[in-house]
DNA sequence: TCTGGGGTCCTAGTGCCC
DNA sequence: TCTGGGGCACTAGGACCC
């Protein structure tokens, strides 16, 4: 999908077509997750620190991610894929693999291109979204061929074709090649896939090591002979969160810590896994990483143990000077299995997603009345996130545009309307209430945050 | 400029067992 | 009995991806 949460977006919320979009964290330690196209060409990229958006492209529309509408639209681009094979491996939310070939439903460059077009229509129909599509002989290439098709086009590499095709290209069009492994590269004089080639295998492995050398240099020749993998089962679960301002105080920490582990728990048990590994994760002031873990001797999902693990983790790791992000994750995953799971935890000192939250919550507002105004924005982007879906009495549906200062300003529209008049309530307006998303194609499906088609 | 969140995979060191 | 080495599990960190 093309800038897929920023063109979700611009479907879902008319004013905003043709306009710079991004879609990203709006704390002050946020980065961008997506940007649309008319935001990208004031230099606004994926993974830029937002505040460094915000001055390159102060005009833009700012909003924050909404996961649950995007999983909706994505699942029905998924089920579109699932009608063309049953070898469908999906990358992320918007990006997937398909063996055409399995089941045949293409089985020539003709036959391909065919099925890829319809798949770009049909995609259009179902979300009203563009997508771009690959088509090569492997999933390096049809990840390259897709790359160069964006936005909304589809691009065919002809067999025979490969390696002249790679050679110009920089290492870093390679698949697994990023920042690091660019530098280490550059530095050797090794720019292009085809000074890769030159190099050869034992030199390759010798700079970054087996699997590393030995995969480049077969992608450098184009030799990639990765089968399409439906079902790849999960290897772990965690949470993380970066706090606005770094936090000192010890308690707080241990708190944290806490409730990030229930929060963990809560995912693990949903997905119906346990998990034997713990790890906790710290990031600090200077933006240094360290992650500790302990295994034990089984698998859980007790909140309880998870907690305890979690807490004597971080018993072993020097927070002063501040922590900027703490997280907690589970790995060694079994299907869980144990009978008593529900007996545990009634019986634990704290169920999940009780008693933590409340206590940490009571720690950050209970300081008084005299909320600043800064608090008092902070608790207004909470109930009405920029962006987000919004049902008024009198007005009908519409989305909010920006909150603060106790007002929250909601722009009046749906994704068939045209653009929509923008007014101002109270943040305690009771004629306002959260709203879910309207479906972006007229006939088709209903979106929900949930996920659930109506 | 100042760096999110949720993942996967790989490497290297260490300790233990056979 | 001592030593070496392979294999494995565990731990920590790093790179990468979307």
């Amino acid at each position: 999908m093309d800038a897929f949460y920023a063109s979700a977006e611009q479907a879902s919320k008319p004013s905003l077509r043709g306009k710079a979009v991004v879609v990203g964290g709006l704390g002050p330690r946020g980065v961008v997750a997506t940007a649309s196209y008319e935001a990208r060409v004031f230099g606004v990229r994926s993974a830029m620190p937002m505040a460094q958006a915000r001055r390159l492209a102060p005009n833009a529309a700012y909003l924050v991610p909404r996961f649950g509408f995007y999983r909706a639209i994505s699942e029905q681009v998924m089920g579109l894929l699932h009608s063309l094979s049953p070898l469908v491996e999906p990358l992320s939310l918007d990006e997937a693999f398909v063996d055409l070939e399995t089941e045949g439903a293409a089985w020539d460059r003709a036959s391909a291109r065919l099925v890829g077009e319809k798949l770009r229509a049909d995609i259009r129909a179902v979300t009203g979204l563009t997508g771009s599509v690959g088509l090569a002989a492997s999933k390096m290439l049809a990840k390259i061929a897709s790359e160069e098709a964006k936005p909304d086009g589809l691009v065919l590499i002809e067999p025979g074709t490969e390696r002249a095709m790679l050679g110009p290209m920089s290492v870093r069009t390679l698949p697994g090649v990023g920042p690091a492994t660019g530098d280490h590269l550059r530095r050797a004089g090794i720019t292009t896939v085809d000074d890769l080639a030159e190099a050869g295998e034992d030199e390759l492995v010798r700079m970054l090591g087996k699997a590393h050398g030995h995969g480049l240099y077969a992608m450098a020749l184009a030799r990639d002979d990765r089968p399409v993998v439906a079902e790849r089962e999960t290897k772990s679960v965690s949470v993380e969160d970066t706090y606005d301002v770094d936090i000192h105080d010890r308690v707080r920490v241990g708190l944290e810590v806490q409730r990030l582990a229930d929060r963990c728990v809560r995912r693990l048990r949903e997905a119906g896994l346990s998990g034997r590994t713990i790890v906790l994760k710290v990031r600090r002031y200077d933006f240094s990483t360290l992650t500790r873990s302990e295994t034990l001797r089984g698998p859980t999902d007790d909140p309880g143990v998870v907690r305890e693990a979690a807490g004597r983790l971080l018993e072993s790791v020097d927070t002063t000077g501040g922590v900027r992000l703490l997280g907690v994750g589970v790995s060694g995953l079994a299907d869980f299995t144990q009978e008593d799971l529900f007996a545990q935890a009634a019986g634990a000192a704290g169920v999940v997603g009780d008693g933590v939250d409340h206590l940490v919550e009571e720690e950050r507002g209970g300081e008084g009345v005299d909320h600043s105004v800064e608090e008092q924005q902070v608790v207004a982007e909470r109930r009405w996130p920029s962006g987000h879906d919004v049902r008024h009495a009198e007005f009908g549906h519409g989305w909010v545009q920006g909150s603060g200062l106790g007002r929250v300003t909601v722009r009046f529209e749906t994704p068939r309307s045209e653009p929509g008049r923008v007014r101002t309530f109270r943040v305690d307006d009771l004629e306002l209430e959260p709203a879910e998303p309207l479906p972006l194609v007229a006939g088709g499906p209903g979106v929900s945050v949930d996920g659930v088609r109506t």
